[in-house]
DNA sequence: ACCATGACGTTTC
DNA sequence: CGAAACGCCATGG
């Protein structure tokens, strides 16, 4: 751990932005890399989903797909079918580990925020 | 300071 | 269309 109070960590930046995804809406890890101002660490943003856990509240970390729109953290939901009971709770259709229409419930940061 | 890891992305074959 | 290689950058050992 860095006692580096004056910098905002990292993930911190990536869980504000997860937390303001609205429901039924869905983003990429690009998105939110390119959001933060770094186009391409957005193996950064998924990493730092894998530290949601250590986040405070709760990380709709389901809502945060990669650029195809692909459940690639499935796994990372304790059961691999958990992430895609969320996102069709959110009226999301999923089928194949893909969401349906993604582009449809794609919410750009950059755009929205 | 160096090496390894990672819930990605793009390009190339 | 699928697999592999490279890039990218922060964190840990």
């Amino acid at each position: 751990m860095s006692a580096n109070p004056h910098k905002n960590n990292f993930f911190d930046r990536v869980y504000e932005v997860v937390r303001k995804i609205p429901k039924g809406r869905i983003t990429t890890y690009g998105a939110i890399a390119s959001y933060l101002g770094s186009r391409g660490s957005s193996r950064m943003v998924g990493w730092a989903m894998n530290h949601s856990h250590n986040a405070h509240g709760s990380i709709p970390a389901h809502r945060v797909v990669n650029r195809l729109g692909i459940l690639t953290g499935k796994h990372h939901f304790g059961s691999s079918n958990m992430m895609q009971q969320l996102l069709e709770n959110e009226n999301i259709q999923v089928v194949n580990d893909q969401i349906v229409n993604f582009e449809k419930h794609f919410w750009d940061p950059l755009k929205e925020l």
